[in-house]
DNA sequence: GGGCCGATGTAGACAGCGTCTACAGAAGTT
DNA sequence: AACTTCTGTAGACGCTGTCTACATCGGCCC
């Protein structure tokens, strides 16, 4: 296998077990057994390895969505929408380093590309689903960014603590089901 | 003006001048013209300076709620927001800041405060308005929650880059809308 | 008033970081 | 066989947060 396949499976590794600010470069060289310039040679900078890893996260939470339970599309959606906050309270340091425009190179072919096609699958599931929403004439892809953004401040704000101060600690399945009734009526 | 308050100052000015990357405790301490040790004669490090500033980014953000415009509940929930995405999107680094939680100390009491005061203002809004979740007998702080995970990830997701590269890009009041229609029927 | 002591600020050091450069060897091409 | 390109190493640089040693100033007690 490749030093730079190699690179990117280490610095996933340490992800996921350490943390999103444990994928230091010179981290990721020493785990992988290589001096701490060697990630230099395959990538422009750390971005460039983090935007590699980043795009794998994005293809994960994309398979995902190959083989979502339900028979009805809206069944489907619901399992969609489970699974991205599932996703999300799994993996939270790759959750988190996905939506890190800092550590990221936003301009990676590869990974803006992984990204909307996780959103364009979204929108498909959701046009596919006649919502109240739909019925008023609402433009579709409008109610999928919506929905979308809905889900993702769930997992943003539970992985950030919730509301756990708030005197009232709610699960993130129970406000899901709220968004979900709220959408889908 | 003591050096601390200066600090928490000179730190909020280069926040929304320069970013959250150039909040660095040097670079604090060199903008407010002391030296490079002198903020920790003040904070036990950066997480706390920084929390102190992230403090005032949640009562700036609880102090908008305090002139709503609007009539009736329902119109002065959809002002708060509105107030709320307006936040996010004018002062970026700052909102960030908020929700950064490896450069916050989450556990500073008076920013868990402030975080608390913000979602409870929230939920008293929420309480007053009789959406058709709470008439289906939803529990209104759950409501509540969702509603500002709903808002918090349309900030999140348009601050992010939107769906710049979704081939499709819709205006983050657009995508409000489409949510407020979702939850206040 | 004189002595003391905590609070505040400075300067230097340290390890860790990302990145750059100089160098070495391996591999492949002409 | 010679040359160039690829890949890896080692060292350096400037930046970071944090720690420590030292100076200074202000108030308080005797």
């Amino acid at each position: 296998m490749g030093t730079r396949q190699r690179l990117i499976d280490t610095a996933s590794e340490l992800l996921a077990g350490e943390g999103v600010d444990a994928v230091t470069l010179r981290g990721i060289a020493k785990a992988a057994g290589v001096s701490h310039g060697a990630p230099l040679r395959h990538f422009s900078g750390r971005a460039e390895l983090l935007s590699a890893v980043a795009t794998r996260g994005y293809a994960d939470l994309l398979a995902r969505r190959e083989t979502l339970p339900g028979n009805s599309p809206r069944e489907r959606l619901t399992a969609a929408c489970h699974s991205y906050l599932d996703f999300a309270l799994t993996n939270p340091a790759m959750f988190e380093l996905m939506f890190r425009r800092d550590l990221v190179d936003a301009d990676d072919p590869a990974l803006s590309a992984a990204a909307s096609a996780v959103f364009d699958t979204f929108a498909v599931l959701v046009a596919a689903v006649p919502t109240p929403l739909a019925r008023s004439g609402a433009d579709l892809r409008l109610v999928a960014a919506s929905l979308w953004a809905a889900l993702h401040g769930l997992a943003q704000l539970w992985l950030w603590g919730g509301l756990a101060g708030a005197s009232f600690a709610p699960s993130p399945e129970a406000a899901l089901a709220v968004t979900l009734d709220a959408y889908l009526g």
